[in-house]
DNA sequence: GCCAAGTCTATGCATGTGCATGGACTTGGG
DNA sequence: CCCAAGTCCATGCACATGCATAGACTTGGC
C-alpha cells in the first residue's frame, strides 16, 4: 500500500506542471493558431503522421487522442475546411471514415513539430538533465497503462 | 545541452498520461456532477480552501488555478448559483471581489476531496511504489518553475 | 436472405471557454 | 485637488465542447 499523501502530492506536481507548460507553450504559439492548430488538433495530425499511410479511422483516432467521438468530428471538419485533412470514405465499411493528411498537413504537421519540439526541450532542459528526462518519462509510462483500462 | 528527443518523449508520456487519468477521474465521478464541480471548479474550491480564511481575491485565484480572469468570474457565477461560494466587496479596494467559501463549498471540497485522494491513491499506486512517487513528485516540482516565468 | 441488434459517424442543442472590451475604481504626478 | 494612466472585474460575442441521439451501414441468428 502506497501513501496516499505521497500519491496525491505527485498528482498535483504533475497536474500543474503539464497545465502550466501547455500555456507557456501557447503564449509562444508553439502550435499554428494561423492554421487554426491548438494543441488538440496538433495531436490529431502528429497521430495521423505516425499511423502507416497518413490514414486512420475516426474512432481509432477518437480513442488514440483521448478525445470523445463527437468532438473529434467536429475538430476534423475545421482541419478539413483549413485543407490540411481529408475525409474518405473507408471501402471495406461504407459507415466508416477514413482521415487523411494533406500535404499542407504533412507540412503544417512537420513545421509545429519541429518548434513543439524546440519549446519542450527549452523548457524541460531547463531544469532536467538526461538521466531526469529518461527518468520521469519512465515514471510517467508505468502510470499510463493504469487508465486505459 | 539535454537530447530533444528525450525531452520530447518524457513530454509525451506527462501529457497523455495526465489526460488520460483526468479522463478516468471523471468516468468515476471523483468530482461533484450532482454539484456541478468538475476539475476546474474543485481546483477553486481547493485552492480556496488551503487560502487563510477561505478567501481570496478573485484576480490571485486566477493566477494560482491557471485560469483566464474572465473564464474564472463566470465560473465563479455557477458556484454562487450553487451556494459554494459567496462574493463580497473588498474593503480595502472596491474594485476588488474577495471570494469566500460558503459552508456548503467546505463540505463539498471536503467530500471530493476524499474522493479525489483516493482515486489517485488507486490510479497511481497501481504502479508505483513509495519511492516512485516521491521521484515523480520531485521531477515535475523541478519543471514547474519554469513555465510560471 | 431477413431482421433485430450492434457499430460507426454526424448533428441538434445546451453549455463552457476565451478574447476583446467596458465600466468602476485607484494611483501618482502636477 | 484634478486628471491621465493603470488595475480590477464583468459582460458581449464568437466559437469550441460534450451529451444525447439520429441516420447509415454491418453482422449474426434464424
Amino acid at each position: 500500500m502506497t501513501s496516499t499523501k505521497l500519491a496525491v502530492e505527485a498528482w498535483e506536481a504533475l497536474f500543474r506542471t503539464q497545465a502550466s507548460l501547455v500555456r507557456r507553450f501557447a503564449e509562444q504559439d508553439v502550435w499554428a493558431p494561423e492554421h487554426g492548430v491548438g494543441l488538440r488538433e496538433y495531436d490529431v495530425l502528429y497521430t495521423l503522421t505516425t499511423s502507416v499511410g497518413g490514414r486512420a479511422r475516426l474512432g481509432a483516432l477518437a480513442d488514440a487522442v483521448l478525445l470523445p467521438q463527437p468532438s473529434l468530428s467536429r475538430l476534423v471538419d475545421r482541419l478539413v475546411a483549413q485543407g490540411l485533412l481529408q475525409r474518405e470514405p473507408d471501402p471495406a465499411d461504407r459507415r466508416g471514415v477514413v482521415l487523411v493528411l494533406t500535404d499542407a498537413g504533412r507540412a503544417v504537421q512537420r513545421e509545429v513539430g519541429r518548434r513543439h519540439a524546440a519549446a519542450i526541450a527549452d523548457a524541460l532542459g531547463e531544469h532536467l538533465d538526461d538521466d531526469e528526462l529518461a527518468a520521469l518519462r519512465e515514471l510517467c509510462r508505468k502510470v499510463l497503462p493504469a487508465s486505459s483500462a
